[in-house]
DNA sequence: TCTGGGGTCCTAGGACCC
DNA sequence: TCTGGGGTCCTAGGACCC
């Protein structure tokens, strides 16, 4: 890690070197018309940060914010761990009840806790709240003003997350420096701490932002792709996960730099179109650019039993509220759906989805509740731990189509695919014709 | 590591069509 | 009626990401 990191520019030195063009030999693939700067932003345990904003004792204790968590109880799992927290073994995804073995709370220094201790010290405790996603978006919304500020395009990747072109906005000569200032106002403006990777391509720059953790700033210039990646072990690429990992080594493949130097023949056959992309990112050849993020293409939503229920009654409650939320929300995104699916985990961890497509677009809560209830039938007494419901193969109505659709569409349509009343009496009128899903179907197309 | 919630993309088989 | 090739859509599952 050290050796690899003297060899590339890190931020606070001047970026004197210029490998990218004079390295490249003439002749080959010269695109430099086409030479991008790519960023790749990362916040910093960003939920454990946006907590310790608002509350300045988290300040450099360990923070975990837990989903499905409520003080004093040790149900969900670990959202954000701090790195105060991660000293202590907590790990993002870890049940609440593990995380709290390892680093139990504050708050059990009290006498009179349920889980008072008295032979805990301060030392090897740390704080535990339950993810509020209203507020993280509040304070993402603030760096994401900062960053559409710095950048041509950028594109979200997810609420702390996002890659930016700033091809026209810096040159290699001054990219950290431009990082830098990123960096800087994002802390400045909003208080948290981002990590920063700079590079010419998207896969790159995301594995340069995850190099030097956290507050970091990793900058590849375009003739160091290859040797900064090459040492890398293959699971720190984008798409390999522990499955993917175990294979490639299975098949002698440790780092990048073996997969880049490796045949890509049997990664293809073995691994399909992934494969392909594996080998290439592996050699840092990636020609995506940086676009924004379309429209969604799915929206769903999951519960989880906190023990395994068999009986119907509480499985068929759940899948309506499911449904209920499902519905509710495409209805606000302004999307109408063809699909509705469900899905049922069953112990240890065993998933199963059932879907069924409809022959057009619709925006009926009814409907999904109806088809949602038919496709659980199958697993209705089956023991469960788990249910999701879901709507796909998403339409969205533009803002104006959706003005022009309340005088087009017939009734019913419009205002059922309008977001407008919640009550929609004229979708349950259909009553049978739900099934079939003619119930609400809208006929502009 | 034994499991929370919200997503994306890929694959593979079958139905159906021309 | 035993039969080629190509395309699209649907469904279920799996891997992965944050």
């Amino acid at each position: 890690m050290d050796e690899a990191r003297n060899v590339h520019n890190r931020s606070d030195e001047p970026a004197t070197r210029r490998m990218g063009d004079a390295s490249r030999l003439p002749g080959v693939e010269c695109e430099d018309d086409d030479e991008r700067i790519v960023l790749h932003v990362d916040a910093d345990c960003f939920y454990a940060s946006c907590e310790r904003l608002r509350e300045s004792a988290l300040r450099g204790e360990p923070v975990v914010v837990g989903m499905g968590y409520e003080p004093g109880e040790t149900i969900g799992a670990v959202a954000t761990a701090s790195y105060e927290a991660r000293e202590f073994g907590v790990e993002s995804a870890q049940a609440i009840s593990s995380a709290l073995e390892r680093l139990p709370r504050r708050a059990a220094l009290e006498p009179d806790a349920d889980d008072y201790d008295p032979e805990l010290t301060r030392e090897e405790t740390g704080f535990y709240r339950p993810v509020d996603m209203g507020y993280y978006e509040s304070v993402a919304s603030e760096v994401r003003e900062i960053l559409h500020d710095c950048a041509d395009v950028l594109r979200e990747v997810s609420i702390d997350e996002a890659y930016l072109d700033v091809t026209e906005r810096t040159a290699w000569e001054v990219a950290g420096g431009f990082a830098r200032h990123v960096k800087d106002r994002i802390r400045r403006e909003v208080g948290v701490t981002v990590s920063v990777g700079v590079a010419p391509t998207m896969s790159t720059a995301k594995i340069a932002s995850d190099f030097d953790k956290p507050d970091g700033l990793t900058v590849v210039e375009p003739g160091e792709i290859r040797s900064f990646l090459e040492p890398l072990d293959v699971d720190l690429l984008h798409g390999v996960g522990p499955v993917t990992a175990r294979a490639l080594r299975g098949m002698g493949l440790e780092t990048a730099g073996d997969v880049a130097a490796a045949d890509p023949e049997p990664l293809v056959d073995r691994f399909g179109e992934r494969g392909r992309e594996l080998y290439d990112r592996a050699r840092g050849d990636d020609d995506r650019r940086v676009e924004p993020k379309g429209e969604p293409k799915s929206f769903s939503r999951e519960s989880a039993f906190t023990e395994p229920v068999s009986e119907p009654e509480p499985k068929y409650e759940l899948i309506e509220t499911l449904a209920a939320a499902v519905a509710d929300r495409a209805r606000r995104e302004g999307a109408l759906y063809r699909t509705v699916g469900v899905k049922a985990v069953f112990p240890p961890y065993d998933v199963n989805t059932r879907e069924r497509s409809l022959p057009g677009p619709v925006d009926d809560p009814a409907l999904v509740e109806e088809i949602a209830r038919e496709l659980f039938e199958e697993f209705d007494t089956d023991a469960v731990r788990k249910l999701g419901v879901r709507v796909a193969n998403l339409e969205f109505v533009a803002a104006d189509q959706a003005s022009l659709d309340s005088w087009e569409a017939e009734p019913a349509s419009a205002e059922s695919t309008v977001g407008g009343p919640e009550d929609d009496p004229k979708t349950d009128d259909n009553g049978t014709d739900c099934s079939s899903g003619q119930a609400s179907l809208t006929d502009f197309s």
